[in-house]
RNA sequence: GGGCGAUUAGCUCAGUUGGAUAGAGCGUUAGCCUCCGAAGCUAAAGGCCGCGCGUUCGAAUCGCGUAUCGCCCA
């Protein structure tokens, strides 16, 4: 719609001819004004163009007006107002010439075709030593949405989780599972100061005893420990899969730390740096010369001791991506780890690549609050809320929805007692219900004449609904490019809102059966919206609530 | 001390990359079901878009400064 009018005013300015041609000829923008009285569209093309053009911008206006060539008839008013603005009219036939378009293309509206370009989303990765809670929901919800919405625009897309299976949580977590151990087995040592507390630990230290029996402990410790993480750590990365699968979240790729280094993936990505010469020795330990990369300080790869660093397995891994095919990177983490991204971003171009290939998208943490009062999220504590106890409570599509209509860069509290208490005045259910309205009108519909004259939609609110509708295709390439789900979310509480309100002024089922038929029409454009939109979001599109 | 993000209605938050009179949900107030689903609609009240300076035809949006909050680093 916007891209119609944009040409047509491109040729007027051609059909102008105006020295000198201007380098600016398209910096102008097509948006919809605020105001209904400034007609469906309006154009700053004048004020924009008019001093590199030396005239007046409502002179320049009146001479776009008098240029444009409209044979379609497509144009039904233009006017210039304000300080320069060109308002446009747009007519029936316009509308009901996008509303066919749309219908036409039906369940693949606004899919863009294949680009042939393989693009990873990595999202969520928490290590496995213990459950998922809220923000990793957020996370979660965060990377699927944008996962779906990427393929949707034509990327070749694959989600990964990253699984930290070694190094230091884990030892920790094998050793927290080990000291419980040890209670049941009747020691009365207190347990270890910055460990793992959480219940579950408990559980999985009888689970341990209950299939192999109390000769663990006869393993000198560091074994038993060894033995105790992976045990641990398998477990609770089942839990996660199925938290995960709860959400309505799948990976296509779950990757192991372990993997790197069985494969010598760290040897060869610190050989490689070395080759390239951005390595150097200083006290005993190996550095990588990552300042004249943007990073503000070096950072160590393999301590005075021998171990390799987390930076360093994860150096490895990315260059893994690249070496899969991946031409883009897109990592979702938890906003903590900000400081972390000028290293990755280093590192990507030591390694050969562009860094603009890798986005990081940090989410903000999600603040639960309960009566008021923020609640403790710490794992040592075990006084956390789980992304299940949440789902449990308000359900899939309603988190789902919370996560993604609120911007990943702003903290996002999370009421739970508004969760539990106002499951039905939630947002989510305002854009579902627009589904449901319709599907029961159309069992009510009346059979359709054979030829449908959409020319007959001639509201103010059935155009309104039908320009909101076209928007989106561009909304989802926006999305796309920008990375922001949350655009979508909405852009559909929108949609509900301008199909609600239709629905009170006027009904869809009259005794003048061509307009019925034409009000039927337009009604299923917006419940395939609705379904495609929920559909981007992960969120389910009920025929019935 | 340095860095990143935030600051918009009583509360929670949008604002489609600079457009005309600032948006939604919740909450408050007053209305609307003999009529396609009232999980809805209509109306009212509620705003120095943290503050200051700048950029320009035009700023919630861009730049600089500043305050406060969150997080990271030393």
């Amino acid at each position: 719609m916007k891209k119609m009018l944009k040409k047509k005013i491109n040729l007027a300015l051609t059909n102008l001819n105006l020295a000198p041609p201007t380098p600016d000829r398209n910096n102008f923008t097509v948006e919809e004004p605020r105001d209904r009285e400034h007609g469906h569209l309006a154009t700053n093309a004048a004020l924009v163009l008019a001093k590199s053009l030396g005239r007046k911008p409502r002179e320049l206006a009146e001479l776009i007006i008098k240029n444009l060539t409209d044979p379609e008839g497509y144009i039904e008013k233009a006017e210039v107002a304000g300080p320069g603005f060109i308002n446009f009219t747009l007519s029936l036939k316009w509308w009901a010439w996008a509303l066919a378009d749309l219908l036409r293309t039906g369940p693949a509206y606004g899919r863009a075709a294949a680009r042939g370009q393989k693009i990873m989303l990595e999202f969520v990765s928490a290590n496995p030593t213990g459950p998922l809670h809220v923000g990793h929901g957020r996370g979660a919800a965060i990377g699927d949405a944008l996962a779906r919405i990427l393929n949707w625009v034509g990327y070749e897309v694959s989600r990964e989780y990253y699984i930290n299976d070694t190094g230091r949580q884990m030892r920790i977590l094998g050793e927290s599972v080990l000291a419980r151990l040890q209670e049941l087995q009747g020691s009365t040592e207190p347990f270890p100061e910055d460990h793992y507390r959480g219940t579950y630990i408990m559980e999985l230290a009888q689970k341990v005893l209950a299939e192999k029996g109390p000769e663990i402990l006869d393993l000198p410790k560091d074994e038993a420990v060894t033995y105790l993480a992976d045990f641990a750590g398998d477990q609770i990365l089942v839990s996660i899969k199925n938290d995960l699968a709860t959400f309505k979240v799948e990976y296509q790729t779950w990757f192991s730390e372990k993997s790197l280094h069985r494969e010598g993936q760290v040897e060869k990505v610190l050989s490689f740096l070395k080759e390239k010469n951005h390595l150097y020795e200083q006290d005993d330990a190996l550095w990588f010369n990552t300042e004249p990369f943007g990073d503000d300080k070096n950072r160590v790869l393999v301590k005075s001791s021998g171990e390799r660093t987390y930076f360093a397995t994860d150096i490895a891994y990315h260059w893994n991506k690249f070496q899969r095919g991946f031409s883009e990177l897109v990592n979702v983490l938890g906003a903590d780890h900000h400081g972390y991204v000028p290293r990755l971003k280093a590192a990507t171009t030591a390694l050969g690549n562009n860094p603009s290939s890798i986005t990081v998208l940090l989410v903000q943490f999600v603040n639960l609050v309960r009566d008021g009062q923020p609640v403790a999220m710490s794992t040592r504590t075990g006084e956390f809320i789980t992304l299940k106890e949440v789902l449990n409570e308000v359900g899939v599509d309603a988190a789902r929805f919370i996560f993604l209509t609120r911007s990943p860069d702003t903290p996002l509290e999370f009421d739970l007692n508004l969760a539990r208490t106002q499951t039905r005045d939630n947002p989510v259910y305002y854009v579902q219900y627009v589904g449901a309205r319709i599907e029961s009108i159309l069992k009510n519909a009346p059979p359709a004449p054979v030829e449908t004259n959409l020319l007959l939609l001639a509201q103010p609110e059935e155009s309104n609904l039908i320009k909101h509708l076209t928007n989106f295709p561009e909304l989802i390439e926006i999305a796309a490019t920008r990375r922001e789900p949350h655009l979508l979310a909405t852009y559909l509480t929108v949609l509900a809102r301008l199909f609600h309100h239709y629905y009170s002024q006027h009904h869809v089922i009259v005794p003048n059966l061509a307009l019925a038929a034409a009000r039927l029409e337009l009604i299923r454009a917006v419940r395939l919206v609705v379904h495609l939109g929920l559909n981007l979001l992960g969120v389910s599109s009920p025929d019935q609530m």
